[in-house]
RNA sequence: GGGAGUUUAGCUCAGCUGGUUCAGAGCAUCUGCCUUACAAGCAGAGGGUCGGCGGUUCGAACCCGUCAACUCCCACCA
């Protein structure tokens, strides 16, 4: 209790209302509203380059995770930067309507919460729902983004199934069909049994699991001997014997030469098939012999086209068993294999079974098994997008960050890229606009009335009624649009908008969905703009927790944004997520880095609360502030220095690192040194110049930090004085040129205090306690315009200068220069000995490398002349040094 | 089966084209300190054979080879 009193003692002196930490709840609402007041982030075209980016759409399935909390972070860095170095920065907010996603999402919550099932609604009923679900959920995204300080230009919103949006993708299929890209046909696809639609490639995962392997015995008919009149086959999946129309085995397999023409008898349905042969079949796996279902196995399909074998489809679309089975109809599709098993078992054609390790495809969207199954669906012909797609790319019109690692991933799979299935059997999405007859003829047209005009061109005759499609478009047909359509450049090719805002600059978001999305907009692109979408992709990596698992909500272990908001504030959560995410790897994210950014808040905090105690104290006449132009131009020199560094480092993307060195800047030299350097003695007035110098430092670091953590660089800009200006929209000024010889000499005047610091502590010299300093130097003008800040900082009583060593001191050496420590206290000469004899063995060690290297005839020869410059000097000063050293040994 | 990435302090990670006393930061640990902005702080300290081995080079955390561990992506083996 007692240490609470002493700590908030000095609230009552100061003299300012400032809280004591920097409260971020209040402040962060009131400036993102101002902003938004006075239309900041609002963009309209003009004479200034534009700076676009539009936001990966999140779903509106449920909230922001980890995931968008770095993607959104990143861009608003980007955005603000941009805005404040001169670009009309237009970054554009929106969200997607993730068809199988959120209709899984609605179905659930319907039949949990309001006992409904999908089938008891209309479709326009349903969709009623959906929407009411989009907007629930696409105002918790857009609230969560406000919280982060992102500045969208909110005038732009758009959704994916917004009117236009949804004429946009309408058209596009409308184009490609009639381009002959699109085209309908019967292919096995992906199905999710759950969803009840057909699923594309990339949205199947796969898994692995611990299955079964049954061998089963088929009956030949009519064999050559009762000895052989069975052929073992083995499979995972006996719920598919029924849909069995051949057995198939490698031609070249010894084992089962003789059974060229035979037929077998299908177990269960007793029907007989024949038994192909195809090299397809590895003799060595199993029993070298395969049953053929060509309505289940991709695979199978394709051997049973080329072998023109029946297909029986002995499923229904949810899973269970199609009367095409005969046995165990209306049955579940897993409780059928155990059946099915048992059954055969009873029989005595089950052999044997053995574990086996084997890959499950699983449906993204709902974690159904996913079933491989025949049906019509619409396909995209990829082969000549890719090709574009590829181009635009290898051909560096598309930038990828970091480096170009993606490369090899994309370029591999454009080349091997197999036709997109574009339907989807679900109700929330754009409905595909193909009509039917009732002979299923079909035209492709945006309106029945146009497709009655086309019926009509095309096969003479119209139909009274036609029936549109009931099949929507997958998500990722209309996320293709997105950089054009936010524009409206698909709907209205062409106009201002998108002439100035088109390609974007940047695209920020994560490589998971390289191929979902990023390579079909680049195709979309390249169709529609005949240009790249972006300039640059900045692939974020994934976030995990500490443990390194991947975030989701089953694990609950990513962190709720508006709770990590209330606990942090939203700059020190911006802060913790940058920090720790080097660009494209992967991040483990810890509530910790959080608390950096909390403490970095109120560091900057405490250094305003500082500075407003001297606005009142400011003095025209002082008199006893010395060094202070030194000071001054040191810290314009590192100001300089680093918004330099953090240009480039902004130019390749790694903003973690610029977070890092304005860090450093803000706490390490402007706190800790610059601020301690200019600070007057306890209540004397500061010089009005410094004072003024000293806010505009302040102000500078504010600007160059607020792209990172806008919220609190605001407020502290606006508390330091009266403005007429908001930072957000301050152009930034190019950085003068450094002098690096500032820079060293402020270097050297920070190892000297750490030194003579560290002396003092290692010689357990009380804080309180003052020296007598004294300087052997060889140029002492090196120090005689810092000497009143060395005092301060070392907290020494005097400093002399000294020509030769001083009796009963403690020696220390910076660069060339000795310093002797003078203590009321009794020193340890020996210790003093000690420590002396282990710098210089470390220096004479070390001169001795450097006298190799030089006397190496190789490296003068072959190193760059300033390398071996650098290494001259530094035997120079090694040998300089342990001479001083030396000296100081021998006078003890 | 193919491809990519990672491996640096107890933990999480920086370290750009090989060359300054270059082995770093934050957290954690230890010591001293309520010092007049900040104890969520200040001043110091300790801690690493840069995954192993081999090579290239005057010089390697960095380039090459190889091995090991972990992670991810792609692929139709019943």
């Amino acid at each position: 209790m007692q240490t609470v009193t002493l700590h908030t003692n000095f609230v009552l002196r100061m003299s300012s209302t400032l809280s004591k930490n920097f409260e971020p709840g209040q402040i962060e609402e009131k400036w993102y509203q101002h902003w938004l007041d006075k239309g900041y982030f609002n963009s309209k075209p003009d004479n200034r380059p534009p700076f676009t980016v539009v936001i990966p759409p999140p779903n509106v399935t449920g909230v922001l995770h980890m995931g968008h909390t770095l993607n959104e972070t990143v861009q608003d860095v980007l955005v603000r930067k941009a805005r404040m170095s001169g670009f009309n920065a237009c970054w554009v907010p929106g969200s997607d309507h993730a068809s199988i996603a959120t209709e899984a999402k609605v179905v659930q919550m319907l039949e949990k919460e309001k006992g409904i099932s999908k089938q008891e609604l209309s479709r326009e009923d349903f969709l009623k729902y959906a929407f009411e679900w989009k907007d629930k959920y696409g105002g918790i995204i857009y609230h969560q983004i406000k919280k982060l300080g992102c500045s969208v230009d909110w005038n732009r919103v758009t959704f994916t199934m917004d009117d236009h949006y949804y004429e946009a993708v309408i058209r596009v299929f409308i184009d490609l069909f009639n381009k002959g890209m699109i085209y309908r046909g019967a292919r096995m696809i992906n199905w999710d049994p759950q969803a009840k639609t057909a699923l594309s490639d990339e949205e199947v995962d796969y898994k692995d699991v611990q299955g079964k392997l049954y061998y089963i015995r088929y009956a030949i008919v009519n064999p050559e001997s009762a000895k052989d009149d069975y052929i073992l086959i083995a499979t995972q999946r006996p719920e598919t014997i029924m849909g069995d129309t051949a057995v198939c085995v490698n031609p070249e397999d010894e084992r089962y030469m003789h059974l060229k023409g035979k037929k077998v008898i299908v177990p269960l349905v007793n029907r007989e098939v024949p038994i192909i042969f195809d090299t397809y079949v590895d003799p060595t796996f199993g029993t070298g012999a395969l049953k053929v279902t060509p309505a289940h196995d991709i695979n199978d399909y394709n051997l049973g086209l080329k072998h023109q074998l029946p297909i029986i489809d002995t499923l229904n679309e949810d899973g269970t068993l199609s009367a095409a089975a005969q046995v165990f109809v209306g049955m579940d599709r897993f409780e059928a294999r155990e059946k099915a098993v048992q059954k055969l078992r009873e029989e005595g054609l089950l052999e044997k079974e053995e574990t086996y390790q084997t890959r499950v495809g699983i449906s993204q969207r709902t974690s159904a098994v996913v079933e491989p199954r025949i049906s019509t669906q619409w396909f995209v012909k990829m082969e000549k997008l890719a090709e574009k797609a590829l181009n635009a790319v290898v051909s560096g019109k598309v930038h990828i960050h970091p480096e170009e690692r993606f490369l090899a991933t994309y370029k591999y799979w454009l080349e091997n890229i197999k036709d997109w299935c574009i339907s989807r059997q679900l109700w929330w999405g754009q409905r595909i606009p193909a009509w039917y007859d009732a002979d299923g003829r079909f035209v492709v047209s945006a309106t029945e009335e146009e497709a009655r005009l086309k019926f009509e061109y095309t096969f003479g005759s119209a139909p009274d009624s036609l029936k549109q499609d009931e099949d929507v478009l997958d998500t990722w047909f209309s996320s293709w649009l997105w950089p054009m359509e936010v524009f409206h450049g698909i709907t209205q090719p062409g106009n201002k908008e998108i002439s100035y805002y088109y390609p974007t600059s940047v695209l920020v978001t994560g490589q998971d969905i390289i191929f979902f999305w990023v390579a079909r907009m680049i195709m979309a692109g390249e169709e529609y703009m005949d240009s790249r979408p972006f300039e640059h992709v900045y692939f974020t990596g994934m976030v995990r927790d500490k443990q390194g698992r991947k975030m989701s909500k089953s694990l609950g272990n990513s962190p709720d944004l508006l709770e990590l908001i209330d606990r942090f504030g939203a700059d020190a959560v911006r802060f913790g997520i940058l920090i720790a995410a080097p660009a494209g790897n992967d991040l483990l994210f810890d509530d910790s880095s959080c608390d950096q950014g909390r403490n970095f808040n109120n560091k900057l905090w405490n250094a305003l609360k500082l500075v407003k105690m001297w606005e009142s104290r400011q003095s025209t006449e002082v008199t006893d502030q010395a060094d202070t132009d030194f000071v001054i131009s040191w810290m314009e020199n590192r100001l300089n220095q680093v918004q330099a560094e953090v240009e480039t480092l902004y130019s390749q993307f790694r903003l973690s690192e610029a977070l890092k060195t304005m860090y450093s800047l803000i706490w390490d030299d402007f706190c800790s040194w610059y601020l301690e350097w200019v600070k007057p003695g306890f209540e004397r007035p500061i010089a009005s110049g410094v004072y003024h110098k000293t806010v505009a430092f302040f102000s500078r670091l504010l600007q160059l930090l607020h792209p990172f953590m806008p919220f609190i660089t605001e407020e502290i800009y606006h508390q330091l004085k009266e403005r007429q200006t908001d930072l957000c929209v301050v152009q930034l000024q190019k950085a003068p040129a450094v002098n690096s010889n500032l820079l060293q000499a402020g270097e050297l005047l920070k190892q000297t205090i750490t030194a003579i610091r560290e002396a003092r502590a290692k010689n357990s010299i009380k804080p309180k306690e003052t020296i007598q300093l004294s300087i052997q130097a060889q140029e002492s003008n090196a120090y005689w315009n810092i000497l009143e800040i060395l005092k301060k900082q070392v907290n020494a009583a005097a400093i002399t200068f000294t020509s030769e060593p001083v009796a009963n001191t403690i020696t220390i050496v910076v660069g060339t220069t000795r310093f002797y420590i003078g203590t009321e206290q009794a020193l340890d000469v020996t210790s003093q000995k000690e420590q002396l004899e282990k710098e210089l063995d470390y220096l004479k060690g070390f001169l001795v490398s450097v006298e190799k290297k030089l006397s190496n005839e190789r490296f003068v020869q072959n190193a760059k002349p300033e390398v071996v410059d650098v290494e001259r000097k530094k035997k120079a000063d090694a040998e300089e040094k342990i001479r001083a050293i030396e000296e100081s040994l021998a006078s003890l």
